[in-house]
DNA sequence: CTACGACTTAAAGCCAACTTTAAGTCAAAG
DNA sequence: CTTTGACTTAAAGTTGGCTTTAAGTCGTAG
């Protein structure tokens, strides 16, 4: 039978406190559990489904974007057109965001090299390349 | 000579709110500028910081770090161990990000194929796969 | 002179994502 | 039966990174 986790348990899996579950639940990321004695009650499938929101979060996506992106669909048969275009986006949104984490990456080396001017240097080209658009969501 | 800008002008620059740059001064990371008529004005160089600054909170690092990064050693002749040590955590942690923002992008990708139960499988995978201690920084 | 627009300040407000607090329920242990 | 420990709730508090507000100071244009 589905082994059935109190919500510490689960809590104790990702290292998150269990004021974050109920709080989970209370914004519709997660879905209510059954109760046994008024308490809740998880089957193992809720530890995939954080297992994709902490990843998602630490992606940067905020979690009204989880719901609308993982759990929006309410089992409907597949997700819908505009799942499709905000999925889109957000894979843009994330290879930008890699090219700035390689463009960090490059310039903290470039200081450990002793270029102790490298923070000028750098910001001067930062700042000349700006034909840039802020992203879209709040910075990660 | 230096060409003075208003603070305005600074904020017009990166798209900011002029309060956004006299909190960046209140908290310590932006030197306080020359002043006339009791207002701020500011030479190019502030634009090369910004430039900076800007980047690295895209990349995900707290105002906090981005002083200790960038400006923590106040014109110092070079970057101390400690700022070393520093740095060299942040590029790791860059790293762990770029891989999980491309596994995202994989996530994304497979759930756009119709693999509608992608979510649950890659659920399972990353759970198994929890051997990850979570990132030092809050999520981006 | 006065009105305008751009600046100044300190203090309060805002948002996401939680956490903390206070007061209560329940079942198993002693 | 009472204590313990894990759970429950609603409501208030916290943090980072700003923004907004209210009240005031400039200097230039009319």
């Amino acid at each position: 039978m589905a082994t059935d986790l109190a919500i510490s348990d689960v809590a104790r899996v990702f290292g998150l406190r269990t004021s974050a579950i109920r709080y989970y639940e209370r914004i519709g990321i997660l879905p209510p559990p059954v109760r046994k004695n008024g308490q809740r009650r998880y089957e193992k499938s809720v530890l995939f489904q954080l297992a994709v929101m902490q990843r998602a979060r630490e992606s940067g996506f905020t979690l009204d974007e989880i719901r609308e992106l993982f759990f929006g669909f309410r089992s409907a048969t597949r997700p819908p057109k505009r799942w499709h275009a905000l999925s889109e986006r957000k894979i843009a949104e994330l290879r930008i965001r890699m090219k700035r984490l390689k463009l960090m990456e490059t310039l903290l080396k470039q200081m450990q090299d002793c270029r102790c001017n490298a923070l000028e240097e750098c910001g001067e080209k930062l700042l000349s390349e700006s034909s840039k658009k802020p992203i879209h969501t709040r910075p990660e």
